[in-house]
DNA sequence: TATCGAATAAAATATAAATACGGTCGAAAT
DNA sequence: ATTTCGACCGTATTTATATTTTATTCGATA
């Protein structure tokens, strides 16, 4: 097993401790023991704790958002990409969700590289509906006068939706909120003659 | 001054406090040397620190209700309405939050009324959406098939919105964010022909 | 190069003392 | 009779301090 090898694995465990007792309750220990080798043996592959925990963040950002591609790229109608985009986000949401829990202010601001991760999923977010939004008017299903503040709109209405969503685990295709709601951006609600 | 006029210059007092320092920081002396009495005094007009709480709460949503009802009486088309609704609520939702801050969920156990006041407030809010609504299918202006589940989802999007409203103290009718998200709630993204 | 155990420094946690606060009561003032 | 008050009590909160846990360093070793 060489270096990089090793790496992965201490991040893999050091990702399993995180995501069930948390940040602070995750020792070096702890994950030197699963990894049977020394506490001291761990910083001859990380610099510090911090750097383990940005690497885990990474790699889970990073798999999530593979995840997310996946599931949207199985279906092939723009309306359908939508509903798969919104069932996948949610659900990774749910998992990303124990490493945020026990963010404060402070903690933000002494990890700076989870601000940055959350700017990079917010940037993941908004180029995908772009894609999909594209890709329907394209394809002649919609049609969008400003590209740019629909999406927008779409990603708040999403994100009004996750109180909701993220306390199930999963919901099927046709569940009747994300269908109810995606219908309403699909038609809107004004009455056409 | 007779007792009730002591009682209302108590609450207005204490939710000056509560707004501004929330309500742990509040203490009875402090609203005590404000009110010029002696801080056993309080407990004549209130049995204890929860009753002026709840009253402080009571009072504030009241007045916050009657402000967002007022405020979309102003105009008359379904469509103004709404978009009245949303300024008035988000403005409203700034001024609330001040109480809610320092909410936690055992917070939230320990004093039900709050939760009494916000199930009031969301039953106030499905209500005013589906008058709006109702008012504007009238009109021949909507067409909605599932009047509950379009109510749902507006609020949904509403509640999407917030964590950018919120934050700004006030925003112009033609705000570009609420003018945009209304045109997609009410024309929707799908190509008609 | 890779691993370790022991030593150190910093952070978290537990303990104890001091203070602040909500609430009570009986007396005084109006 | 109604209203105000100061003194008092017990508990919750804060502060100060001791103790333990934990991250990190380092020299030795295989």
């Amino acid at each position: 097993m060489d270096r990089d090898e090793k790496r992965k694995r201490i991040v893999e465990i050091a990702g399993n401790f995180i995501s069930r007792f948390g940040w602070q309750k995750t020792t070096m220990e702890g994950i030197a023991g699963k990894a049977k080798m020394a506490k001291s043996s761990l910083y001859y592959y990380f610099q510090n704790k911090e750097d383990i925990y940005q690497a885990v963040i990474e790699r889970d950002s990073r798999m999530l958002r593979q995840k997310v591609w996946a599931d949207i790229s199985e279906v092939t109608s723009p309306t359908d990409k939508l509903s798969a985009y919104i069932n996948a986000r949610m659900t990774a949401l749910q998992r990303l969700s124990n490493y945020y829990s026990t963010l404060t202010d402070e903690f933000l601001d002494k990890y700076s590289f989870v601000r940055y991760e959350r700017e990079k999923f917010k940037l993941f977010e908004e180029n995908t509906i772009h894609h999909i939004l594209t890709e329907g008017c394209i394809k002649g299903i919609f049609k969008i006068e400003n590209m740019q503040k629909t999406c927008d709109s779409i990603i708040m209405a999403i994100k009004g939706m996750e109180p909701i969503l993220v306390l199930r685990k999963n919901f099927p295709r046709g569940d009747s909120i994300v269908e109810n709601m995606l219908n309403l951006l699909f038609n809107g609600i004004r009455y056409k003659k």
